[in-house]
RNA sequence: GAGGGGGUGCCGGAGUGGUCAAACGGGCUGGGUUCAGGACCCAGUAGCUUAGUGCUUGCGCGGGUUCGAACCCCGUCCCCCUCACCA
């Protein structure tokens, strides 16, 4: 075997050449005339080290970038940076120092690895969030946002992290009540004055336009429609008994309106402290609350802490369809969430549950046959839908149909009020942090809070600050903080608070369109050649978050007139996990593979194509370090398969079926590779290398083995690119084959090889979808492929020499010194079976004769059925016998 | 509790009505090559059986539709993920 390649000695020379000849840089697309495709990987934050969960995701993306340029496509395909966060600050505060010094580190720390991967990015459009270039850019959102009233201001209670020193937004906060960067820290609650953006404002149409994203994970889908989580129903008006008060509660079910038979309020609600005054059970309802305060800590921690705990204000009110007096409660089990004011009955688990631990009455209104049931008997709630009874005039009906029509009834009673609810909240983006950006406001005495004019952003972070200091390191900075009135000019104070990191990465595929525009965020002409992106690449993480933001900031980049798309992304990709042994690889666990390794040690082309073929971009992928080889492997076969060729003069009888499989690998790894299924296109193209060093072993067509060649190596670049430009420079060409242009597929020259291969011979007296598919076809010619053909002759020759001599040498020689000796192999293994048992010869003859008969009978049949040529031919191994069907006594039948 | 995704060989993982004992890769076993290891090449890898062949079982479990099912339908069990006292 000749020497092996060194990959990575391979990339470095060709990572060199597509720098200096600017290979991936983006036309200008307004003068292009290519069309334009925009591939996007989430960009990173800048953590100084790539892990392989960022190589998969590259990867993936390059492939993709890589695959529509050569197709001609004029690809954005940009990388930059998300630089702004807690790490870099909280490394500030450990080691002295200044975030901004240590994120460039990491920028450039990062930025090494990638280029070692051969990323096929336009590295002419780079930008890092941190830089104020760019976040003078979210200054400039946030004070349109504010002058639309979409970011504002507002005191309440809101997430606090006591690691990260700051709040955090609702889509932040994970799993049961922690924060999303530290999952072992609960967030606390703290009543605080903050910015919020207005996302609610858009609940609507985010939720509408889920519909648009056909291509998108359906798990995405759902998961930011239960984020926003929009219910139809009604408010319904109890009215305070004794006063002329009513208490509002939200309900999606008012067909059970005639089972309430009390209202439960949250705890936090402002009206239970009021409606319980003075009355007997007040100190109750407080000694309650207060516990109910204390007791959500601890539910927090333990999931099994959900027992219901409540007491009862003192008062009732009155259901409003039958007068009845009803039991007011406060109880845990009640959010702040619509109205904060639950009406209760025995058709909800919770409600049931509630009323049997404290003895309030309940009843049913639905049954399976609108037979009366008694609650009072029940063990559980009837959750069922059901035949309404004891419903006043909705008696009877199927309570499901009853619903839309009882909501109508109540409203136009004046009982209630249609309501739509959103589980939405709007976006909270203060950050009580250094490393973001300033909140472009200051607050003077006179003016109240003042925005600041455009003209004099960017409001940028100062360059020294004392990080030590605890608290917000920004506020501490007298240079910063103290300022002059906008409007009066008189001393006043800037917010310290900075921006939440998530706007940044709201719009930055915006700014990858047009990103050295000083003057704009964005040219919109520019913008709109690229806008949508095509294929955006990124974890499941996202799913709400990132992905949630970013829609409603390109919806108000819409309504601020800057851009004319309603959705940024076409299509999303989101990423399976890179586990190891089982468990996601993580440096707790110590079960991580350092990219920079494998590239070092295999190059890596073997990285990406190991990294693209062990699964599906949406699965799992379990690291394999037999699996690295095995890539590597591969590699080094592709790489020699140019050496030690023999051309024949002309055409050679494999011709067709190499032909056959070059086509239709072309094709498959097309399709796959459009549909992001990269471990399919990779198989296509171990098959194809399979079958072009089969075809090697003898004697090629030249202008085909050429043909294919090329094909292989275009084909495997998006994959391979640094040694598919070695082979290509090898193939004589002085262009790289990273922008040649793609193959195409002859879909006749696939089926060429093989219009129908059917099992036959009892086939055609029997099987009638044989007779169907060829009744289909008009042959031109046929052919049989008969496994072993020579077996009828080689058993007859065996009888002669049997006849002659014992001897088994020297049967086998005379055997090898005829025609038969090309199948020598088969031979060496039949002669010793046979003469083992040489009684068996003479039915072995036969059955071989037989066979020989049958073929030619069928042969005569065939021909004269579809009157043409019926030709027999050995099929060329075992597996192609196998792949036509041909076995002994059952040969495959082509038909041209 | 609600919603989403899954259960295929020793393993990862294709396949969604016939050409399926099941792509592609890995592992393992045997053979070749080699001073040896690696690498490379060939064959085998559900059970029984033959010189070649063939038969049976088989794609979580049970049933159904069909000439025919890993694939469609019904039931059932299990796993993963997301949201969750949202009324």
């Amino acid at each position: 075997m000749a020497e092996r390649l060194n990959l990575k000695e391979l990339s470095v020379k060709w990572q060199a050449k597509w720098a200096a000849a600017e290979l991936f840089k983006t036309e200008d697309p307004l003068t292009s005339a290519k069309e334009t495709y925009y591939c996007l990987e989430m960009y990173p934050y800048p953590s100084g080290y790539l892990h392989m969960g960022h190589v998969r995701n590259y990867s993936l993306g390059d492939v993709k970038a890589r695959f529509e340029r050569m197709k001609g496509k004029n690809v954005l395909y940009p990388m930059g940076y998300d630089s702004f966060g807690l790490p870099a600050e909280n490394a500030a505060i450990q080691d002295g120092g200044h975030p901004h010094d240590v994120t460039e580190k990491n920028i450039d720390g990062i930025k090494q690895q990638q280029k070692l991967m051969g990323i096929s990015y336009d590295w002419s459009r780079e930008f890092a969030t941190s830089h104020p270039d760019y976040y003078i850019w979210n200054q400039w959102f946030f004070l349109k946002m504010f002058g639309k009233g979409l970011a504002y201001k507002k005191g309440g209670l809101v997430n606090w992290c006591p690691k990260c020193n700051t709040v955090l937004a609702n889509e932040q906060v994970i799993g049961d009540g922690v924060c999303w960067r530290h999952e072992d820290t609960e967030v606390e609650q703290k009543e605080l004055e903050q910015w919020y953006l207005k996302i609610t404002d858009y609940a609507d149409e985010l939720l509408a336009d889920i519909d648009k994203l056909e291509h998108w994970p359906d798990r995405v889908r759902t998961m930011q429609r239960n984020w926003i989580g929009r219910s139809e129903g009604i408010d319904i008006h109890f009215p305070l008994d004794g006063t002329d008060k009513i208490l509002p509660a939200y309900t999606t079910r008012c067909d059970t309106i005639y089972s309430v038979t009390f209202v439960v309020i949250a705890p936090e609600h402002p009206l239970v402290m009021e409606l319980c005054k003075g009355t007997p059970q007040e100190e109750e309802v407080k000694r309650v609350v207060k516990e109910i305060r204390k007791q959500t800590e601890i539910e927090r921690t333990s999931p099994e802490g959900k027992d219901k705990i409540g007491a009862f204000l003192g008062r009732y009110a009155i259901n409003p369809v039958n007068g009845e007096k009803i039991p007011i409660w406060v109880a845990n089990f009640v959010m702040m969430y619509g109205t904060g004011i639950v009406m209760a009955d025995a058709h909800d688990q919770r409600d049931f549950e509630f009323a049997q631990k404290y003895d309030i009455p309940l009843k049913f209104v639905i049954s399976d046959d609108g037979l009366p049931i008694d609650a009072s008997k029940a063990s559980r709630a009837y959750l069922n839908d059901g035949t309404l009874f004891d419903s006043g005039e909705w008696s009877g009906m199927n309570n499901r149909e009853a619903l839309p029509e009882m909501t109508d009834w109540l409203e136009k009673k004046k009982w209630g009020e249609k309501q739509v609810n959103f589980k939405l909240r709007d976006w909270l983006i203060s950050r009580q942090r250094f490393w973001g950006t300033p909140i472009p406001i200051i607050y003077c005495d006179d003016c109240g809070t003042v925005p600041v004019p455009e003209k004099d952003l960017p409001i940028e972070l100062p360059k020294q600050a004392d990080f030590q200091a605890g608290g917000n390191p920004l506020a501490t900075v007298e240079e910063f903080v103290n300022t002059t009135c906008p409007t009066c000019g008189k001393a006043a104070k800037r917010e310290t608070d900075t921006m939440d990191t998530f706007v940044d990465s709201s719009w930055y595929f915006l700014r990858f369109c047009d990103p050295g525009n000083a003057k704009e965020a964005f040219n919109k002409k520019i913008t709109e050649k690229f806008m949508p992106v095509d294929q955006y690449i990124g974890g499941i993480e996202h799913a709400v978050l990132h992905l949630l933001y970013a829609r409603f900031f390109t919806k108000v980049a819409r309504d601020l007139k800057m851009i004319d798309v309603d959705e940024p992304f076409a299509r999303l990709l989101t990423l399976g996990m890179v586990t190891k042994d089982g468990a996601k690889m993580s440096k707790s666990i110590g079960n991580t593979v350092d990219p920079g390794e494998i590239i070092d040690k295999f190059g890596p082309d073997t990285a990406r194509l190991f990294i693209l073929f062990a699964a599906l971009p949406d699965k799992e992928l379990e690291w394999s370090d037999q699996g690295v080889e095995a890539s590597h492997r591969f590699l080094q076969r592709v790489a020699a398969l140019p050496n030690e060729v023999t051309y024949a003069d002309g055409p050679t009888k494999h011709d067709t079926y190499v032909q056959s499989k070059l086509h239709s690998a072309i094709k498959g790894v097309t399709t796959e590779f459009e549909n992001l299924r990269h471990s399919m296109a990779i198989q296509h193209l171990m098959e194809l290398v399979g079958v072009l060093q089969k075809y090697k072993e003898g004697e090629v067509h030249k202008s085909l083995w050429d043909d294919a060649l090329e094909a292989l190596i275009k084909m495997l670049s998006p994959v391979a690119p640094h040694l598919c430009e070695e082979l290509w420079a090898g193939l004589g060409h002085d262009s790289f084959v990273s922008v040649a242009s793609w193959p195409v597929h002859d879909e006749e020259k696939i089926n060429k090889h093989a219009e129908a291969a059917i099992e036959a011979v009892d086939a055609l007296e029997t099987d009638i979808r044989t007779v169907l598919n060829l009744a289909n076809i008009t042959p031109k010619k046929i052919t049989l492929f008969v496994a072993e053909p020579w077996k009828f002759d080689f058993a007859l020759l065996m009888k002669e020499q049997l006849e002659q001599t014992a001897d088994p040498k020297e049967i086998l020689s005379a055997i090898m010194s005829s025609p038969l000796k090309q199948y020598g192999q088969q031979i060496t293994k039949l002669v010793p079976a046979i003469l083992k048992d040489r009684s068996k010869l003479p039915e072995y003859l036969m059955q071989q004769e037989e066979e020989s008969k049958l073929y030619e009978s069928f042969t005569q049949e065939l021909g004269e059925r579809f009157n043409c040529d019926v030709i027999v031919e050995q099929a060329a191994d075992s597996k192609e016998a196998k792949a036509k069907q041909a076995m002994p006594g059952k040969p495959a039948i082509l038909v041209a």
